[in-house]
DNA sequence: GGTGAAAAACAGCACTC
DNA sequence: GAGTGCTGTTTTTCACC
């Protein structure tokens, strides 16, 4: 289990040799110039009945970018979203039930783009 | 900023009207099923001197793939890396200083896979 | 799920170098 | 500016209901 961002200032200080206030000195720095932006955990989207994860990039239509980021922002599928360069200009990553659903989130992101989707099949992870 | 992962047991407790104790064994039972997979941190990327962030698409050579398996992770620069269906079949998401770096990246790369990049123009953040 | 008490961790601040 | 120790407070842990 990655704790990260759970370990303690007292175990983080054993490992380079620090006091834990000062730990908490170079933390709360990190914070305070916005170098760490947030603290956030992984979930298993399977065990939460998301049994399929895709990547899908969309070719916004011309005119429906601003109606592209409000409807993305209303979909509680989507994970991530970013704004790239290249053929399509939104890169998103979305977690769905089934089919079934990705058909009916697809069916609604061709009101205003063109997706592309990657099923995601594993994670390639790098045990740190 | 984002302290999902560092919100005291009490503080949940408040929102959802139960004792602290409650909430962690509820957490607990959450991390034991594996539905919380680990905590992590958001770290901006450009404060840490990497000002070019990066997805990188690969369709692996023919009988490359362990190579590409292993090399990937050996790269430091890569945050992420999943096994897509499509027309590749391996996604990366890479952080580099600037143009020179990722030129260098992509140059090591193209002895396993031929990668199509999408540089990252923004994060289309959903503020939960 | 809840309670309560001990142990651990944390925040704030004064001090040193 | 960076690190540390001290102190009061909060949180976590754990045995038990």
């Amino acid at each position: 289990m990655k704790y990260y961002s759970r370990t303690s200032f007292a175990d983080i200080g054993k490992k380079i040799f620090l006091s834990p206030s000062s730990v908490r000195e170079r933390i709360k720095k990190l914070e305070d110039v916005g170098v760490i932006r947030g603290y956030s955990l992984d979930v298993d989207q399977n065990l939460m009945g998301n049994n399929l994860e895709v990547f899908i990039m969309l070719k916004i239509f011309t005119g429906k970018f601003n109606t592209a980021i409000s409807e993305i922002n209303s979909y509680p599928e989507i994970q991530e979203a970013f704004r790239i360069t290249g053929q399509q200009n939104i890169h998103l990553r979305v977690a769905l039930k089934n089919q079934l659903h990705l058909q009916q989130f697809i069916d609604k992101l061709i009101a205003f783009g063109e997706p592309t989707t990657h099923l995601i099949l594993s994670e390639l992870r790098k045990d740190f």
